[in-house]
DNA sequence: CCTTAGGTTGAATCCGCTT
DNA sequence: CAAGCGGATTCAACCTAAG
């Protein structure tokens, strides 16, 4: 394939994304953000408690046949990437911990530069249905300049504001693609298994590219990339092998007027109210599995254990449930029911709480 | 080194946590949690706004040449860490994105089998002082069985009760140790570098170890994991070279309590209680032959046989059997599916079960 | 028009003992 | 050792239908 004088701008090219990296021009392309094969290795079915069978990602772009074969291909895409990034500019690769850190050791062996790992937490991640391991609640993003010595962009200023005014962190949190942003395909089942959310590309494509930047995504599925790009000003490129992802694809950015969405800066941006189980005061250290509580007259009594819950005669449960059994009441708030022994006075463990919340303020 | 015949429990062995691990005993260990050095490759030093120097991680132990030799070294180490595991026990490693995916590869191609990559966020990070980055809030842990088929331990219950009573997630909020529970040398400067919190170790040991067993770090440093470990009723093993830890850590797990009672220390999970066939309820009275099950709503029905089966329209066999056919599912927990008229009331049978435990347990 | 109840779904390396 | 089978296991968000 012989290499194209201009940039195919706002384009999905069809093709084997590294053949078609390798046919545009040398350090032509300010942004990568790239969503790779993740190399799920999936047993038998899975199904929900309920009955219900979980549509895994079985497709066969996702399957290869070792790790050698995997290290193989991403050293050859993140190669043909690494031609085409300008200088100065980034990479972003995402992955869950089947990929992601053979995804980083190619990224470092190959030279690029990296400048933070950054974690999507989810707020609706799929649980772990058979309570085999804890809940898998999030995937993780590696950024990368091309050398250490790059004058990469980054908007830190956008990106404080964005977050209120203090430093963004490198863990968002950010709910999955689903409800009316997940495509469709003609019978109503998912366009794409792996949809990623636009918040995450904004959020991506504002910290690291200006407008009029050109942003490429070999892996293009759906075009959440190319989506992001044209609302926010910047030019795309998609390249992606499969005809049916390219057709949603097209439809779905033809639809989209350059204008920004304002709604995708206020959703993500909430702040989550940070709740505290009371299994935070024992690794915290603020108490010791064995101590005894009592509520404030000493009438009732249960000793705490490690697991953050509280043992009474014959009982066991959380401080709620306890402190409504030993009373024989419906219910009760166990933060201010239950107390310890501190300095021959009672203390409510709400006090503790408060200290933690105090420390997480911080 | 010839290699010990028992193992050393409770204590700090001082060397090279390589040729020690070699010394101890194949397949004696429970647990391990390591925290290798992490190769910071800092040029230069970093200053404060106001010009005051970050004391940054820049001990001799922390330098190394190149990626291979630190692929060298995390292989080396990961390899005979491999060889005291038991085949039911698990491995936690701690790093950042300088060294952590190169030890996730490693431990890949040796075997070992990720059971999740656990992002640690920090509730009070460092800030980033040039701006040039997002803060860097979190450090990544990544959890590994011996191999893909092991029967690893783990305490969901425990993490469920501990959270409030929803499943653990791959993300845990957690400061970092500063403040009193910081060590200090005589000097009033910080002992460890990366004094890892107790908390985190809290979280590690609770959910992937149970009472009385082992638990090793090959890099004790000044003695996180021996400390929570007596504190939870583990035993431990510390390895670590450096003389000036050594005493830190010594004296530091000497002025700690070991626990308590191990009743508290433990969460009894559902799948460990005896088993009890349906046949029992009939048995001991609780149900009669020829009772009237439904599901929960009513929409399905089938007759109690004398023989402890179920009969349903053309069909007969086991609870889960029944309740399987009836809804046409692949698998059904029978327990739970199937309800009593009592009081006019729908009773899951699953409750008499509870009863027939609780007078077995009396 | 509203609220509520019930059903569906998401990048998942998801069981273990007995025969 | 493979097959059989008992039985343990889910959270947040969105959608639709019913009230």
């Amino acid at each position: 394939m012989k290499t194209l004088q201009t940039l195919p701008l706002n384009q999905i090219l069809q093709g084997d994304c590294i053949e078609m990296m390798n046919s545009l021009p040398e350090k032509s392309v300010d942004l990568i953000f790239a969503d790779p094969p993740y190399n799920l290795q999936l047993g038998g079915d899975l199904h929900r408690p309920n009955n219900t069978k979980v549509d895994a990602c079985d497709d066969h772009w996702d399957q290869f046949d070792s790790f050698k074969a995997y290290d193989d291909f991403s050293k050859a895409w993140l190669k043909a990437a690494r031609r085409i990034l300008k200088d100065d500019g980034t990479i972003w690769v995402i992955g869950s911990y089947h990929n992601i850190f053979r995804v980083g050791v190619t990224l470092q062996d190959l030279g690029y530069w990296m400048l933070n790992d950054v974690i999507w937490r989810k707020t609706n991640p799929m649980p772990n249905f058979r309570g085999r391991r804890f809940t898998n609640a999030h995937e993780t993003m590696i950024w990368c300049s091309k050398s250490e010595k790059a004058k990469y962009n980054f908007n830190y200023e956008a990106m404080k504001a964005f977050n209120d005014d203090v430093q963004m962190r490198s863990d968002w949190l950010l709910p999955i693609c689903n409800g009316g942003e997940r495509l469709k395909d003609d019978a109503g089942q998912k366009a794409h298994p792996t949809q990623k959310p636009e918040s995450l590309l904004y959020r991506v494509i504002m910290a690291s590219s200006k407008p009029g930047d050109v942003v490429l995504d070999p892996f293009f599925g759906t075009g959440t990339t190319g989506a992001v790009a044209k609302k926010l000003g910047r030019n795309f490129i998609g390249l992606e092998r499969e005809t049916d992802y390219i057709k949603v694809a097209e439809k779905r950015i033809k639809a989209i007027k350059g204008t920004v969405d304002t709604s995708l800066l206020t959703t993500p941006a909430k702040r989550q109210a940070p709740r505290i189980p009371f299994g935070t005061l024992l690794e915290r250290g603020l108490l010791e599995p064995g101590t005894t509580l009592t509520d404030i007259k000493g009438r009732y009594q249960a000793k705490v254990r490690a697991d953050g819950t509280l043992s009474a005669a014959n009982f066991r449960g959380s401080i709620h449930q306890v402190g409504a059994r030993v009373q024989n009441a419906q219910a009760c708030n166990g933060w201010t029911f239950w107390h310890m022994e501190k300095a021959g006075n009672r203390v409510c463990i709400d006090e503790l709480r408060e200290q933690v919340r105090a420390e997480m303020a911080s």
